[in-house]
DNA sequence: TATTATTGTATCGTTTACGATATAAACGTG
DNA sequence: CACGTTTATATCGTAAACGATACAATAATA
């Protein structure tokens, strides 16, 4: 068994979990502008692309389970910026919306997105790599996401 | 401004941040057996290829920084697989080093990567990609990562 | 219809991340 | 050599992640 395979430059997912961190890092000064974590910011942006859908909805796009999602919620609901509501049709589903003040935020998030694409390529890194990467990953999102499944399901 | 940027799908943070933790996901079976999280993973992968290191020369390798180092290193020296020693050369440094079990474990360890590789791609992900993507993302974390230590000094 | 299984959320406990702050040791400079 | 500065580490508080578990509402089935 050869030892370099445990070399950290060798290392697939040590690179995603870094490069995931810095990125994560490189919003901060936008998303604080906003009082927003990175994980909110997520969610906003499911609800902004689609309003008013059940906490399980939301679980499926960002692929983050209720265990994470209802205090994540819980805190943007704080914020003002959601409501939960329970579903009449399916008493077990929380319906979430945004506020009149959520649906606002959106416009001051709306520069974000084109920014950090500019800070990406001002540090070096082409357009043209992003979108390749960003194809790629979402390859990756699918396969890995679909063999979590499973492991949920047994 | 185009509202679609604003869609998860055209963002490049969100697939980086669910790749990642979906890959973490897929070490927890190899990991758990051994009795490590992803994180105690990385510190002893590091402490197997460079031995009785400074805290602050973990730091600079895995990117995190002493907030998250001192509980997970003394969470470590907890399961008996490193001690921590204050250097005597300079008292401010912290000295790890790996404990006979902690070296021992490196064993343990060494068929993980494979495994990894092989179940990355059983699931249909191009090994060719991997490498290719490999090298991608250390270019990024160099950028980023230089981006971020300017920001620390100032 | 009574019972069992499934589904949708929530809660609890533990481990990361990370900003802010603290503290002791070493260094630099007048 | 005194004194301000930098360096190395640690602590505290808050917000994720996530495994395990609980629970009520619905669906499936005997």
């Amino acid at each position: 068994m050869d030892a370099s395979h445990l070399e950290l430059k060798n290392q697939i997912c040590f690179p995603f979990y870094s490069v995931s961190r810095l990125i994560t890092k490189a919003y901060k000064p936008f998303l604080s502008k906003l009082g927003l974590t990175y994980p909110q910011y997520l969610v906003l942006m499911v609800l902004w692309e689609a309003d008013g859908i059940s906490v399980n909805q939301i679980k499926e796009k960002l692929l983050l389970d209720t265990n994470t999602l209802s205090p994540l919620l819980k805190r943007i609901e704080a914020m003002g910026l959601i409501t939960r509501l329970r579903s009449k049709a399916d008493e077990r589903s929380v319906i979430v919306s945004l506020t009149e003040e959520g649906v606002k935020l959106k416009t001051k998030a709306l520069p974000i997105p084109e920014k950090m694409l500019e800070n990406l390529s001002a540090e070096g890194i082409e357009i043209d790599e992003i979108a390749g990467l960003r194809t790629m990953l979402n390859n990756w999102m699918k396969i890995l996401s679909k063999n979590n499944d499973q492991n949920e399901n047994k």
